[in-house]
DNA sequence: TGCATTAGATCAGTCGCGAAG
DNA sequence: GCTTCGCGACTGATCTAATGC
């Protein structure tokens, strides 16, 4: 049995409150000093620590903050979030607020997120992850139940909402398109390894896939639109299925880097040359991009940024009650020699 | 101001039971049906969610692990913690537990930890993980102060403590180690590539080398001991210095693949082939470790598995109060293309 | 006796008010 | 009237024992 406040001013014939002050600020004047020595020799014989669930009941503040990912997969692999995370983290402990990831069992993002807030009041904010696991409006569900319950959040990973939310979105510049350097480049037959169809990221990169090729008056082939699922090993086998079956192009954008590692397996699988038969670009700019063989070029992502500002916008919005911002981030294209001018493939010479 | 059970009662003109008691079972037949339709209702209404914080203070149990990690930088960038994470993750939220990260600005870990303790009671259980910032004897007085306050609690990442507390061992059997296997290559000038002296990994590997070499007759050169401080860009700088002021090697052991990379761009920078002029081997076993340029020879340390087993036998603890257990993980050397056989280097040729 | 319900204690704190000196 | 010192009421839930019909 732990030692609590009604412990020791019961022994000590105190009230609770009075220990209470003395322990908020030991220097006060409000408890005599000889009741002070009484109680902090009481309360180290005790081992006395405060039970921070009671100081949040009592003064109605947490200073918890919750981090909702509607994935129910171990999650701390992806390099996408642990950036974001980086930067969520030098801003709470900086204020001196814990964060907190909440488990579920669902199956779909909705039900996860209405999960976890069913298992979130006491908590002082909330900041909301999109995943794969997540479409767009999936997200609205989750941001009309957390504006119902007037939680403070705040919205990473995702595109623009619409709403008058704290959001950080991450946007990607014309001048920053992979697709659009692969086509400067001289590319026409580019795959693109994304996700599930619904998931934002997915949804974005294809419409941005067709915007680039109408564009140019280029017919857009659906047999490039693979689903390597943000996996590697996934990436890998869609990829070598794709060669097997006959499908041409010259270059692959990759909707993360972890894909792209997928990629350069089937392709060196294959005997096929990165950048000299096929480009390969991947997203997120993860450290180990420049370190690959060839090194990889990659859309970079400022996640880190994304979750620092994220997070001190819902500090602002949870301390000063500020009006909630949207604030746009963007993309950045990082070349490296992943990528090359386009070549005419001799395909009975690359593939085996 | 949120709806609590205190509300609806009050507005039903019931009492805080009756609604607690239909929450907590909405099939039970100890309320009537139309006070549960009344009840739904409002609660609907008034967008009732229960309170954590309360239930956990009214049933002495939280549901939360906190995790404590004896350091006061971002640390989701270690893919040694986040190994470790989605090992914990796994088991956790499978079993309905939350977990929680505590801020903390202390400057040395036993100074972090304690504040971490002074503001974690209530919590279910804890996770202590080993740091580079921590000494095992600083690890000695986090875990004395646990037993102190009789928290459950389990030990990662760190060496075998003694004491009979849950800890997760990760050792490296002699057949596994990365300097006796460099030694069986033919290599005598070993640099290694660690942490701050004082680091339980550094002290371990100094040890181990000290060992290998005394086991062949074989004189231990300081100046071959490295501080990386398990960065990559330290790693790089601390060895192009090396190479600069002449110190001769023919091979490296990075106590992390993150320096391995910052290995692998000083030597570059030089001009030395890996591994024809110098082997390297990292530690980890990272994910990026095979597709590096050559693929790195890796000390793989089973992390997720040390998460996994350490979340396992904490929950024991928890809830069958069952005897702490030490349980030891064999790392074992993944061979790659990053280490050869010994080669007299012609420096002339090789250092520009 | 069983069904439907409740008062009140409890958990471990905080906060503002009040009473001596 | 200002300290110094301390207490009662309250936070939002759960749980036990009791009550009325």
């Amino acid at each position: 049995m732990a030692a609590s406040l009604k412990i020791i001013s019961e022994q000590l014939g105190l009230s609770k409150a009075a220990v209470s002050i003395y322990f908020k600020d030991p220097s006060t004047r409000r408890i005599s000093k000889e009741n002070k020595e009484r109680i902090r020799r009481l309360a180290d014989e005790l081992n006395y620590r405060p039970n921070v669930i009671a100081q949040s009941l009592s003064s109605l503040k947490s200073h918890v903050i919750a981090i909702l990912i509607p994935l129910n997969v171990s999650y701390f692999s992806s390099t996408f979030l642990n950036q974001a995370l980086c930067g969520i983290q030098s801003v709470l402990f900086n204020k001196g607020y814990n964060f907190i990831f909440i488990p579920t069992r669902g199956s779909n993002s909705p039900v996860i997120v209405r999960k976890q807030l069913e298992r979130s009041r006491g908590y002082d904010g909330f900041i909301l992850f999109g995943t794969r696991a997540c479409s767009e409006e999936n997200m609205r569900e989750n941001v009309e139940q957390m504006l119902k319950a007037d939680y403070p959040f705040v919205v990473l990973n995702m595109p623009d909402l619409g709403y008058e939310i704290n959001q950080i979105v991450n946007v990607t510049p014309k001048s920053s398109s992979a697709i659009r350097y692969l086509l400067e480049l001289g590319h026409e037959k580019i795959l693109l390894m994304a996700g599930a169809r619904q998931a934002p990221d997915t949804v974005l990169a294809i419409q941005e896939y067709r915007e680039c090729f109408s564009e140019r008056g280029l017919a857009v082939n659906e047999n490039l639109f693979l689903n390597g699922d943000y996996e590697e090993m996934v990436a890998r086998s869609e990829l070598l299925q794709a060669i097997n079956n006959g499908i041409e192009f010259s270059a692959i954008y990759c909707l993360t880097d972890t894909m792209a590692l997928g990629a350069y397996e089937a392709l060196n699988e294959k005997g096929l040359k990165i950048p000299g038969d096929i480009s390969v670009i991947g997203k997120n700019d993860s450290f180990f991009a420049r370190f690959l063989n060839p090194p990889l070029t990659s859309v970079r992502v400022l996640m880190y940024e994304a979750g620092k500002l994220g997070a001190k916008n819902l500090l602002r919005r949870i301390e000063s009650n500020e009006t909630p911002r949207k604030i746009f981030l963007k993309n950045e294209l990082i070349l490296r020699l992943s990528s090359a001018v386009y070549r005419p493939l001799n395909m009975d010479q690359g593939i085996e």
